[in-house]
DNA sequence: CTGTTAGCGCCTTCAG
DNA sequence: CTGAAGGCGCTAACAG
């Protein structure tokens, strides 16, 4: 009620976009009283403070952050993310753990997808510098670090989520993809499975690598050749798992047992094997659904129609242990020394 | 090869953060030819803007978006999505959408969670807003529109997606609520169903009031009475409609038919559904699986352990209208005029 | 405690 | 075709 000074009252609508001049004028004080109010009202008189914040809260001011982020020195608070595509609950998985810790330091997130392509992710990397986010999480697309290097990076700290690069100087969390997979592959072979498929994704990609180390590292300590018949790369959605699989029954020696590298494949393979049992069954072959281990789980694993293992994680923690690595860089909590790099523990687990 | 006077060579590393200043010098023109070969080089001499553009790319410059955007009619290029958990896979599908769209303009999303909580959302919504959005996009948390109202919106156009608001003067994207659970539960009562019990979230959303309304209204289409007893609201996750389920399995007069009213609710009363029945098959009582009809379809729908039906619609075309809607007010390709409101049909899928 | 001055990085406006 | 001046919204640094 102290300060009605206001030429065109906030009832219109549109336009408008106030400033903290608006807001000194309509409360009478200087613009630099109402910067105060703005960080904390320290040193400023309460009443005035008082003042001040009750026009703010009438005129419903809010603080221009861009601009604010223009002196040198104050952060954008703004983290981008990349990840290949949101619509994979995994990643969304993932992005809420980035969005979780983020928020709670008052920060944001940009979301931009990569669709697994190098150019998008260059273009993407570039508009967020510019952008000037604080921070990257970054699932990177190849294995190529080129753009992802420190100094192009210009200072900004990068965290590498669930993928790595050869050579590169960033911080990375992983999964712990080699010995999941090697133990999910010896667990099949101690049950006495010989023909064991490989459903897997592109090798460029270092999870893809990964996952084909442990299971040849398996089957090698079991002195079992992995037959090159049964490994099939490069599957990119559930789609193409699910006919990777097909084919895979038309073998003469068809595999007894699959591992699927991701919760795209497994997807797809799980929808494979189920048809392909039905369409055994009701042709009088007592057949039991091929043995199934799955990298990733996936909402639902505990429901799927055939019995299946999988190697276990969540995603949501590695989003969150990446925006903590993160923001250890930021607060300058974590020496500035080596990258820093995390595996995350999987279990295994039965349905 | 023509500008080498560059001071601190990139090889370095950290801080720094180029400026056009820092080109021009380097370039030895100034800022202002910079800024034009920034803005397409248009009335450059071809030679110079050949030159500039080299110096650019060599010493990795990125333009700062937000010191531009700060002058007056530049927009950002930011839209804000508001959503209450990106884990859920629905929103996580709708954001994608939200992102393709957006992305082919060149604008970025900044994605926050609201929890189901009005107070973050207005939290989230102010910092948007001081971080300058062009546009919003948001899944409302309540029935209370108060800030979500033009006049706090200073101009920054918002469509509502999924949700509504009693009143409220956005455009909006909702789903075929009440025809899609109007069907569904007049397919069941066609079935010879009675006793048909209702899942539901929140009815505090709109969401939850409209899938409740066309479920009442078939009832009342087939003069068949809605038992309370079997219509449970306020489910808010899998657990929760689970146990939900499970305690209409102990009920005197048990329901035959369930209608659940989203894909959280309906993975929950798989999962009870699925033991119930394999209790009862196993204490030699012969039971068929109930009747189950869902609002949502979910990734795997289709290779659920019990056969069910489902409201199908797709969360990303959700998003990509909500972000096309928002662009045409961005663009002025929309009148200015009333709110808008587009209902997405759905379609009954059977597995 | 409060106000003035100046400048962050960029671009519109106006001269040359 | 190129450059100089000025200001977008905000806040450190320095008066008063």
């Amino acid at each position: 009620m102290t300060a009605p000074a206001d030429p065109s009252p906030a009832g219109g609508a549109k336009r408008a976009a106030l400033t903290v001049k608006d807001i000194a004028r309509a409360a009478e004080v200087s613009p630099m009283t109402v910067s105060r109010v703005l960080s904390g009202g320290k040193n400023v008189r309460p009443a005035l403070r008082e003042h001040v914040e009750r026009v703010i809260a009438e005129l419903g001011y809010y603080r221009n952050q861009n601009a604010r982020s223009l002196r040198t020195g104050l952060h954008s608070g703004l983290i981008g993310v990349m990840i290949t595509n949101i619509g994979n609950p995994y990643y969304a998985g993932m992005v809420q753990g980035v969005e979780r810790v983020v928020a709670a330091t008052g920060r944001r997130i940009l979301v931009g997808a990569t669709n697994e392509d190098p150019g998008l992710e260059r273009q993407l990397l570039a508009d967020f510098l510019g952008r000037q986010v604080e921070g990257l999480i970054v699932v990177p697309v190849g294995q190529d670090p080129a753009h992802l290097v420190p100094e192009k990076l210009r200072g900004v700290p990068l965290v590498l989520a669930s993928r790595t690069m050869e050579g590169t100087q960033a911080d990375a969390v992983l999964i712990d993809d080699v010995n999941g997979a090697h133990d999910a592959t010896a667990t099949m072979l101690g049950e006495g499975h010989r023909r064991i498929a490989f459903l897997g994704n592109k090798v460029t990609v270092s999870t893809g690598q990964r996952r084909l180390a442990g299971f040849t590292a398996a089957h090698r300590e079991h002195g079992i050749p992995v037959d090159d018949d049964l490994v099939v790369l490069g599957l990119q959605d559930a789609a193409a798992a699910e006919s990777a699989m097909n084919d895979l029954f038309g073998l003469d020696a068809a595999p007894t047992a699959v591992f699927a590298a991701n919760n795209r494949i497994s997807i797809g393979a799980i929808r494979a094997i189920t048809r392909h049992t039905a369409v055994e069954r009701s042709a009088g072959r007592g057949a039991e659904p091929l043995r199934l281990f799955a990298f990733d789980s996936f909402e639902f694993a505990d429901m799927a129609p055939i019995p299946l293992s999988v190697v276990d994680h969540d995603p949501e923690e590695l989003g969150r242990v990446c925006a903590e690595m993160l923001l250890a860089r930021l607060d300058g909590t974590a020496s500035p020394g080596h990258p820093r790099l995390i595996e995350l523990p999987v279990r295994l687990v039965d349905h």
